[in-house]
DNA sequence: GGCATAAAGTGTTATATTTACACTTTATGC
DNA sequence: GCATAAAGTGTAAATATAACACTTTATGCC
């Protein structure tokens, strides 16, 4: 066709921002790249587009190719587009953002990968355009859990309510009053109190919550 | 390289959704695609993404083609990448919004392109996935409206506080207090009034503000 | 056995923010 | 001079947020 042929094509990649939660710090996947060009330089995990595939699917089958995990929660960051961000040739990138719980991915299959959880306050110099890529990821990350509650992705299903705190307190970077996030707990009906009781953290247990999606659906009063 | 070469490439366009504000409505301009495939359709405008510009740049030079102006307010909305979203071949398109002061367009200039205000509430459907796009600009357009002070840009540089409040009511779909809405302005010392007066629409006249961008940047406590 | 430890759990009060609400002023046209 | 229509103005109640400290409980250790 004619038309489109007046113009030129370009390669489209797509690079994924996993946020984990462990031992109280939000954490990013990170890895080495593996290939030319920027080989041995720290960078997020990406592929290309397939011609078959949309964007999103591109993005869904990266992260199950990474963690083996489906179902993740995932959210499109945005595209990056400058002309020289690759240094090979034209690739423009669409960012994705997933959330997911750090005991869920398969610990060989990351060394497979070779990535790693760092410290999302100590993320090193990344490849390319990748630390502006995380940095507007957990923007718009902090900004979706303030709004809904996806933070329990980042959870086991079952969690202590200082757990639950710890996440959030570390997302936003901030302390929050236990009392008063308590009483905010309490207000909403679908973050659900079991009769079980975790003992890892504590020597008196601590009782363990679950997110009950149903009752959210319901009822979607969610703030924090 | 061959490398790269393993993938396919993709047809890469921006489509531009263009605020207004005018009547006391919020509306977009959209006109019919002159162009097959989807001729006669209602539809954003766009372009095409060329080889030597970045995507950000392609998306500013569509938007200074369409109105002429330029240093417009604009933020990406996001990719769209849908197999099959272009009827003809792969194209992914990178979405866009911009806001503008009506007034600053050339009416001529309008014309030549054929394209026309159409108050968000009265989209009729439009060409490929161009719906979704206007929808998801909307929602971060109102975001981003509630959180700095950018509904400027869609008034002239001087207003009365009648006009900036039904502005924020057509973005916001909701009615606000008077009293209340300008009881905040007088808190936000960039909003300057001035002596001047404006006597189109009522018989005692309404003074005139401005936004002082320096101001703002001082003390930026814009909340609405 | 009891005591030191460390995290879990629990309410109240002060402060700040938000909402609700109605009349007066003013220039113009008739 | 009076009817009109939009501009302009303050206070009080209700709600939401923020600040704050002690008790409970199971365990490990002496």
């Amino acid at each position: 066709m004619t038309f489109y042929n007046e113009h030129s094509k370009v390669w489209l990649s797509v690079d994924c921002i996993i946020f984990g939660f462990d031992e109280g710090k939000l954490k990013v996947l990170i890895g080495k790249r593996q290939m030319d060009p920027g080989r041995g330089e720290w960078s997020l995990y990406g592929g290309f587009v397939a011609s078959d595939e949309s964007v999103d699917d591109a993005a869904t089958r990266t992260l199950y190719e990474l963690t083996g995990l489906r179902n993740l929660f995932m959210r499109q960051v945005g595209a990056f587009g400058k002309v020289d961000r690759d240094p090979g040739e034209r690739v423009v990138s669409i960012a994705y953002y997933a959330l997911i719980n750090v005991k869920d991915y398969d610990d060989e299959l990351r060394l497979q990968h070779g990535v790693k959880w760092v410290d999302i306050n100590e993320i090193p110099q990344l490849y390319s355009d990748h630390n502006e890529m995380v940095r507007k990821a957990r923007k718009l990350m902090q900004q979706k859990l303030a709004q809904e509650p996806v933070g329990f992705r980042l959870l086991p299903s079952l969690f202590t309510l200082t757990q639950l705190q710890n996440l959030y307190e570390a997302v936003n970077g901030a302390e929050l009053d236990k009392r008063n996030f308590r009483k905010r707990i309490k207000e909403m009906d679908f973050i659900e109190k079991t009769e079980l009781v975790d003992k890892t953290s504590s020597k008196r247990g601590a009782y363990l919550y679950r997110f009950n999606k149903r009752a959210y659906n319901e009822a979607p009063n969610f703030k924090i």
